[in-house]
DNA sequence: TTGCACACGTTATAGCATAACGCAATTGAT
DNA sequence: ATCAATTGCGTTATGCTATAACGTGTGCAA
């Protein structure tokens, strides 16, 4: 799947996520966007609805964040489960793939006759920088 | 670590989780205790924080929503990490650990020199009876 | 041209979580 | 015994996160 044209909107969101240094509210987004019109939670919410559709940007749900996707180019539907290492304290953002983990885990519902729809993990914690 | 002494509120909070059929809002635990005497989200979301210290309670972070351990009478603290399946449909939670999925998550994040503090993992998707 | 799909704008509201204050009970050291 | 520190509790107020519901405009295909 390749990522179709994106709208104002969606542009302009998916800018602040990529210049951002890391992840980024709804409502941190809202504020960044105002100068360009933005006066309501919706805008930024549908525009995002659509990112993560499109699989550019990506939803770190343990701190109601989104954060654009670190594969340059193209999207990142494609490459499995996806794992983050969240920095508590400088925010920063690590993306990680791995493919014995989506494996097992897999396994693992699959042996529940369980339907997997979509897989969040996300480990919070120190990065190198501020753990020193 | 073993567990203290429930307190009352800890103790009313902990049994409307252990009879759930599934995950729990605090909002709505909140709701089940009205009848005995609770008025405030902040008096759920205080047990909540002691339950979850001890391990007797899970947080959802997908869901925004709590559940009780799955293990019968001692904590999950000393399982390594937790995975759950988590049924969109009927509310549905499953509990599972694995040690080569921590292995290997822990393993990546050591090689960032990150300092792993606490690690989500979840599933969403449909339950057996539910995708049926 | 009519009907449909989609993006967008706006207002209002719902749902989740914590700050800040004060009081009461418990514990433990002096 | 008493004082200080800690912990739990109750209340009010507030802040943050997310969506419902309604209406507008635009492009496109039947």
């Amino acid at each position: 799947m390749t990522t179709p044209q994106l709208t104002k909107n969606q542009s302009l969101v998916f800018e602040v996520l990529e210049k951002a240094e890391g992840p980024l509210s709804a409502y941190t987004i809202l504020d960044k966007l105002r100068d360009h019109g933005f006066r309501a939670p919706l805008q930024v919410y549908r525009a995002l609805e659509k990112l993560l559709e499109y699989g550019v940007v990506h939803r770190l749900e343990s701190i109601n964040s989104f954060v654009a996707c670190a594969h340059p180019g193209d999207n990142c539907h494609s490459h499995g489960i996806v794992a983050f290492a969240i920095c508590e304290s400088c925010g920063q953002v690590m993306e990680f793939h791995d493919h014995e983990v989506d494996h097992r885990l897999m396994g693992w519902v699959r042996g529940q006759n369980f339907k997997p729809e979509k897989t969040t993990i996300e480990i919070r914690g120190l990065c190198e920088a501020c753990a020193a």
